[in-house]
DNA sequence: TTGTACGCGTTATCAA
DNA sequence: TTGATAACGCGTACAA
């Protein structure tokens, strides 16, 4: 103690600090720094009746040991960095789930940050996590514009899996969904039930998955032999609304398509009111058969659609999970001399044909 | 620079601790330390010249400052804890959503807990999230057994706000739905319509919501003059499908209900399904009037409901705002003398008769 | 078994 | 305008 004992304004250790520290409970216990830190880390090397002493001590004075501190010394901060485009959809909510179960398997915590869909808001969430020294990053790109952010310089060695998503240029571990076999077995059951003229409602096509599940589409109407009909193609549609204005449009055609593939649950929910809404005015009348709707991703209540439904299902929590273990796996492997090249898993789909059995 | 020039087993600058510090930056600029933090904090008082130095080496190393060095020294982690019960539930997928656009407002990242409705966990993430010093805390409780860690004490005068739920013996600021005014409502618009018999399909009667709105469907009944009937009252479904079967029960009864309101959107998918299944088996033969629900909480394609629906409608994501706002108004009033008392703030609710108008 | 000395990376404070 | 010094709270290494 040389200088500053006291503060000139007189706060000094009432409400000054707030927490209290390894010194104040030593001081209670009566022993040194040192034996607190031990006993707080579970040592085996500490006296019971001092460890008593400073147990009572730490209850006492309500200490929480810093970890902030503590991970400054430790040199590793217990922290993953998450970013998400949109926490609120179900989906990536899911997402979230499955790696925080995963990190708290692991005695990590996440720091999460949404992107929004947002590449400039991405690379600050990024940057930032770099910054609070995370051990790993999970992140579910944005994907659009350049990604130098992604890049092992910008992330200062720190471990990436790419979620959901992959983006070009970026050689990171990288967990997806089968996007391509889903839509093309869902295409393939609309072939096979003798569809000819198939909608296909789906994302910008700036984004990835959007883009492989209209890849699967296409195969699948090679395979059998069946020209993708370019009117009855839309992409674009980000949003429940614009969906169903979308397949409002394609029904108000002179022919119009008899079935639709809709690439996510949005556009799969914007066809369904579209339909069901037709289905009403026409009041049965008109005497056209129902349009056929097959939707890559599930929903709640899926199972009470209005219209005839099935849906390429999959597992949002297995996929965060997934994505979680692969970032424990380098964590582990950072030690050994020989790195391994980044690793790409594609987890199943299962197409539901009747959705009641979801 | 006194010893440790060297360490024996070679590892230095080289992989060693990997990232790189103010030291490095300052050397590289060939200033000091302290001015490398100046520039970085954007600092008025620096010679042009140095400051582009200095900007130059940031950008040649990569450097990410230190942000966890930092918050010891500055005394603010820029951290908010966040422990909610089940963030794969979507309802509360858009509560985080709105705590963390106001925490990103403010310059502040969130540490995300799942608590699965287990308060042994919800102590372990609280307790964490004290140590690792976040600013403040959103929690929503899961409400069972005692509630000791979310006294100030154990917090160690970390404000907390609670979302979505109050906990008894916790004097913390809370920001709740007007649970008791919804389904007064609620079930008031079913006593208007002239039922009588009307059932009640909520949570386990230990959580605070499901108590509330089962106040508000009483007080309904009892301004009315109806009583409530015992037997059509149904505490304790968490899940959908318990509350299919409890919804199921009720509709084989002697002499079922004509309406039900469901205090949870749970409990409402369940009444739903039952509902739906019921109707198919009779075909429309039995000539009995479809069963009217009223529920608490919306939920996608409520507005393609096979029942006649009404529903009780909610912001989760305006509630995560609102508890984030008291937050920081709280850490922005820290430094004066005269502490506020706790504050509730009860957020409206939206009685959607026609549910199609969402 | 316990304690002492020092360093982790940063910034507040004060002196120049 | 710039730099030296100390301190934030903790853990490692080593000495007692």
């Amino acid at each position: 103690m040389t200088a500053g004992a006291d503060a000139p304004d007189g706060r000094r250790r009432t409400r000054g600090s707030g927490a209290s520290t390894v010194q104040d409970v030593a001081a209670e216990a009566g022993v040194s720094p040192m034996t607190v830190s031990r006993v707080l880390s579970g040592a085996q090397h500490v006296r019971p009746e001092l460890r008593e002493r400073v147990e009572a001590a730490v209850l006492h004075l309500g200490y929480h040991r810093d970890e902030n501190a503590r991970s400054l010394r430790r040199r590793r901060s217990g922290l993953i960095g998450v970013t998400i485009t949109n926490i609120a959809n179900p989906y990536y909510a899911g997402l979230q789930r499955g790696i925080e179960e995963v990190a708290a398997r692991h005695e990590r915590r996440i720091l999460v940050g949404n992107s929004n869909e947002d590449p400039v808001r991405e690379r600050q969430l990024v940057g930032d996590f770099v910054g609070r020294r995370v051990e790993g990053l999970v992140v579910v790109p944005s994907g659009q514009g350049p990604a130098t952010h992604l890049q092992p310089k910008a992330l200062g060695g720190v471990p990436l899996v790419l979620a959901s998503r992959a983006v070009e240029g970026v050689d990171a571990d990288t967990v997806l969904i089968d996007d391509v076999r889903g839509a093309y077995e869902a295409a393939t059951l609309l072939l096979r039930e003798g569809h000819t003229r198939i909608a296909f409602l789906g994302n910008r096509v700036s984004v990835f998955t959007g883009q492989r599940r209209f890849a699967g589409f296409r195969q699948a109407h090679e395979e059998a032999g069946v020209p993708v009909v370019g009117e009855l193609v839309r992409q674009g549609q980000q949003d429940v609304d614009s969906a169903r204005e979308a397949m409002t449009e394609l029904l108000a055609l002179d022919d119009p398509p008899t079935a639709v593939f809709t690439a996510n649950n949005r556009n799969t929910l914007g066809a369904i009111r579209a339909i069901a809404v037709a289905e009403r005015d026409r009041s049965g009348a008109g005497g056209r058969r129902q349009t056929r709707v097959v939707g890559f991703d599930s929903f709640e209540l899926a199972d009470l659609s209005p219209v005839a439904l099935s849906l390429v299902d999959h597992d949002a929590e297995e996929l965060g999970r997934q994505a979680a273990e692969m970032l424990f796996e380098r964590l582990e492997a950072a030690g050994e001399d020989e790195q391994q090249a980044p690793r790409l898993v594609e987890l199943p789909v299962r197409l539901v044909e009747d959705v009641a059995r979801l």
